[in-house]
DNA sequence: CACGTACCGGATAGACCGCATCCATTTGTA
DNA sequence: TACAAATGGATGCGGTCTATCCGGTACGTG
């Protein structure tokens, strides 16, 4: 890296591209421009490819925060001295991460972006995800079948269904349309336990068919 | 429509696109271009924006066909003596037409496409899979709280699991890839019994972490 | 069988979009 | 002050998708 302290105006502006494209991914997915970062950074765009060379550049740079942050709930779910609540605090909190993150949510789905020095998702996360995983297991309250990636390929499919939900869309008034996957994350949790305990109950309504038909439809426009 | 009987090589063209459509669509989705379908037709460009006047003309047209399987597939269901067994029947048989088919799958999404005459999917597919759901919470083999609805979303979820695994994709060996998508089906299936009778056996094997990985690094380059 | 017309094919025009560069101008700092 | 560093955005390039146009072809009716 040529980091040979920037000058004070370029630090600044690199610092607003970083939140404009932490801003702008999450929004709008990882196929955002490079130009619209710079807009809506409020710097040219020239200055936008002198600060980060191509759009993947950016992503890296973004993406270093946003593990973090998952490697730290990670450990944080490990720390909970119950094995499910701590699977469970792991599920919930990494899939609002996503839901709310829509470039970090195609990051970990494997979509769009190939960026080289992230092997980070087998190198740093999955091992603490099969860890708990296997906890989980061992104290007998997730089903002996059940292995770490089953965590990762559920969190793709339900990520998939937030992403049903428009931005901040409301419905008949309903204000917490936004946390409708967690409905099937916990259908999800009940079919996940060893001991079937009965059901959870679960945290969402149900949409009736209008207003399924409507959110399906209205996301068609987008 | 202007049907008064079109000319023989006319409807036999009409027929290679409809066919290349299906095709194209279910491999590569709904954004296929229209020139794509007329050259893998093997008819001009210009015959095909004859015959169908844009790309949403002729998706409607594929549509009438692949609804008409859908709601087959839901009457065979609902004939099955079984509540839970005509439940899984349905769940099974729909999302292998979504997982061969990514046209579909998209549409049923409520993705890419808004074409005006395909209210079909609430009119004519949401109300048997409500009665699905209805009879199996009934019959007190679904848990109270689950709708049809629910069954909506959970299929935008584990379609979206199964268009993780590329078109006709091995690794090591495994010739189930394909077939992925139904460990999270059993899964969810599970959770959404109301006797919970214990856990099924699911019908594919996990994933390693490496293969994970692999499976979505080859994802980014398509 | 001959003629008109519906049809064919594919080159091509036109619109749009994303990526990246270049350079005249401004700003920071030694 | 002076000069290197940084700025901004107009601009060029290459690609994609849509759709049309028109010289040539083949169907099928009289």
């Amino acid at each position: 890296m040529t980091d040979r302290t920037l000058r004070k105006d370029a630090a600044r502006n690199r610092e607003r591209l970083l939140a404009a494209g932490r801003d702008l991914f999450a929004r709008r997915g990882l196929d955002a421009t490079l130009n619209d970062v710079a807009h809506h950074a409020g710097v040219g765009v020239g200055t936008a490819y002198r600060r980060f060379a191509s759009k993947e550049e950016l992503i890296d740079a973004i993406l270093v925060q946003q593990v973090d942050e998952l490697e730290a709930i990670l450990r944080e779910a490990l720390a909970v001295p119950d094995a499910w609540d701590g699977l469970v605090l792991y599920l919930e909190r990494s899939l609002e991460v996503q839901a709310r993150d829509l470039g970090i949510a195609q990051i970990l789905s494997g979509r769009r972006i190939r960026t080289d020095q992230h092997d980070w998702q087998r190198d740093r996360l999955a091992p603490l995800v099969d860890e708990l995983a296997e906890r989980a297991r061992s104290a007998g309250v997730l089903r002996e079948d059940v292995t770490g990636t089953d965590l990762i390929f559920l969190q793709i499919g339900l990520t998939a269904i937030s992403r049903t939900v428009p931005d901040g869309a409301t419905l008949d008034g309903r204000e917490d349309l936004a946390q409708l996957y967690r409905r099937y994350l916990w259908i999800a949790l009940d079919g996940l336990r060893a001991s079937t305990a009965g059901t959870s109950s679960l945290p969402v309504a149900a949409l009736s068919v209008e207003q399924t038909h409507t959110l399906l439809q209205h996301r068609a426009e987008g």
